[in-house]
RNA sequence: GGCGCAUUCGUCUAGUGGUUAGGACGCAAGGUUCUCAACCUUGAAACAGGGGUUCAAUUCCCCUAUGCGCUACCA
């Protein structure tokens, strides 16, 4: 049988970082088989779905390099038929109405409230004491026809268990007595979640069914419903959660940006080195290699290779060289240093136009110079970012000066303000621009002036770039070319700052 | 409260009935250097606690603690 699995997000905010993983998991196991990923939006709370939630699922799972298979699936374009199959149930004695009026929902904490109740009941609620499991046919009936309005709850058998092989977690059983007639239907006609989800994965023929561990306990419950139904359950896999540094759940609410996919894109992140943090949080290929490409992760990925206890996101809110976790960070600055360049290259092309430094001779006249550079400036960057920021000398004349820079290595060394515009003559003579030529007349330029190299190459990298940081002066010379080293060197900007 | 799942350096993780418990990120020190990264070397850093089983337990079992999840006419 072909193995299908289905990717199902709720479309409410953003993509999570967590359903991220989830999908990226999905993909990466039934792209090893050959098998099928499907995209499926789960938007029965039409309350909270919004368009816009699904667009950024799209855009999320795209720039990940997560591809689905088929038409995506809108939950909410089945709810008749899934209204169709609680009827069903209820005709063949597998369901009953249940008349206890619908209790409003209180605006307290829901959870905090559930839990209250279940206090005042020492755990002894009976599951099967609802007056009306069991009507008789004929007064069911009599009731639903006089429009007294109803839910639609499974009958979960008196006594018995549940059990399935999880992938990831191994065998896990529930007993019927800890699991409550579960409504099906809600008394507004609307399906539920539970229902929804197992009509919509047998009509698509999931054959695993892969996501969160906070879906254990429904799976029971999910059985019982496929057993309603006569139909097979599918394989179950449960995946560790993503939790925040405090061990607590990672949320938008709490959390703000650092959980969303987008902040990520947004923020100059290469989505493969995203990817591949995303994949060794909670699996591990067992090998102490820690870096690997699409195609390397779905042939080493298996549900074995998977965790079982939560994986943190490690992040520190109000410190900025750590906003998000270091080890994505590190990754990502590895792979801008150690891709192939001409991967890196579109990146490169697309934040240099979103910041208005692209020129189309990069891609023509001077794809030469424009790679060379590129190679030159990716060596000390964390994201894609930095090529437009720190690297925005490289590409246009109008750049900023960092204060400390100038402080630093300029004005400290009044002396230079002479030297720079005179080392500048120097270089006009230079006919060959290029490293080791440069490399004797600067020498013998700071010899003659009697300083030590580094008073010349600091100043030099502060009026050129700006910055006090960069790739060896040398090399940013002969990046930079003659024409804009000698104008930049002579240029008092720096000095009036 | 009940039920379930989990617990190896700060974090991500490897691992085994007998190991100096390995790697990565981060951190610290040193080297290199025109700066900063990178790189190299080194260092600090973990088997939650208590009982068993066993010649031997981080590994198997039980209890406790802690965390997380579920416990809805939410998904």
């Amino acid at each position: 049988m072909e193995t299908r699995v289905r990717f199902a997000p709720s479309p409410t905010g953003y993509l999570h970082i967590g359903s991220a993983r989830t999908a990226l998991f999905n993909y990466l196991y039934t792209r090893k088989v050959g098998g099928k990923f499907l995209l499926r939006i789960e938007d029965t709370d039409l309350q909270r779905s919004t368009e816009e939630s699904t667009r950024s699922i799209i855009e999320g799972l795209a720039w990940l390099g997560l591809d689905y298979d088929e038409e995506i699936v809108f939950q909410s374009d089945n709810a008749s038929k899934h209204r169709e199959i609680a009827l069903k149930l209820l005709d063949e004695g597998k369901a009953y109405r249940d008349f206890t009026p619908k209790e409003l929902p209180s605006d307290a904490n829901i959870k905090e409230a559930i839990a209250e109740r279940a206090r005042q009941n020492q755990g002894e609620k009976n599951m099967r004491d609802n007056p009306f499991r069991d009507l008789s046919k004929e007064e069911s009936d009599k009731k639903a026809e006089s429009g007294e309005p109803f839910a639609i709850r499974l009958k979960v058998a008196e006594s018995g268990k549940t059990s399935f092989e999880d992938g990831v977690y191994g065998f896990l059983e529930r007993d019927y007595s800890e699991i409550e007639d579960l409504v099906l239907l809600r008394s507004d006609g609307h399906p539920l979640y539970n229902l929804a989800v197992v009509c919509d994965d047998i009509e698509m023929q999931i054959s695993d069914v892969v996501r969160g561990q906070d879906h254990l306990t429904n799976t029971h419950k999910q059985i019982l419903i496929y057993e309603a139904l006569g139909e097979a359950p599918p394989r179950f896999a449960h995946l560790p959660l993503i939790l925040a540094p405090n061990k607590g759940k990672l949320s938008k609410r709490k959390h703000g940006a650092v959980v969303s996919l987008t902040t990520y894109r947004d923020a100059g992140f290469v989505a493969a080195a995203f990817r591949n943090f995303l994949a060794l949080l909670g699996w591990s290929a067992g090998e102490e290699r820690e870096i690997y490409n699409l195609e390397e992760l779905i042939k080493k990925f298996s549900l074995e290779g998977i965790h079982r206890s939560n994986a943190v996101f490690n992040f520190q809110e109000n410190d900025p060289r750590h906003w998000t976790d270091d080890k994505a960070l590190w990754m990502n600055a590895e792979y801008i240093r150690t891709m192939p360049l001409e991967d890196l290259l579109p990146l490169v092309k697309d934040e240099l136009k979103s910041a208005k430094l692209w020129r189309e001779e990069y891609e023509d006249g001077d794809k030469a110079w424009f790679e060379k550079t590129v190679d030159l400036i990716r060596q000390r960057f964390f994201t894609l970012k930095d090529f437009s920021q720190q690297g925005r000398a490289f590409f246009s004349e109008d750049f900023d000066f960092d204060q400390a820079a100038i402080d630093k290595n300029l004005k400290k060394f009044p002396d230079l303000q002479a030297w720079l515009p005179e080392l500048a003559d120097r270089l006009e003579t230079v006919e060959d621009f290029t490293h080791d030529n440069l490399e004797t007349v600067v020498n013998q330029f700071a010899e003659e002036k009697g300083t030590k190299l580094g008073v010349i190459m600091n100043g030099a990298r502060s009026v050129l770039t700006g910055l006090a940081v960069g790739p060896s002066m040398l090399a940013v010379f002969e990046a930079l070319g003659k024409e804009k080293s000698v104008l930049r060197l002579k240029s008092q900007i720096a000095w009036n700052q």
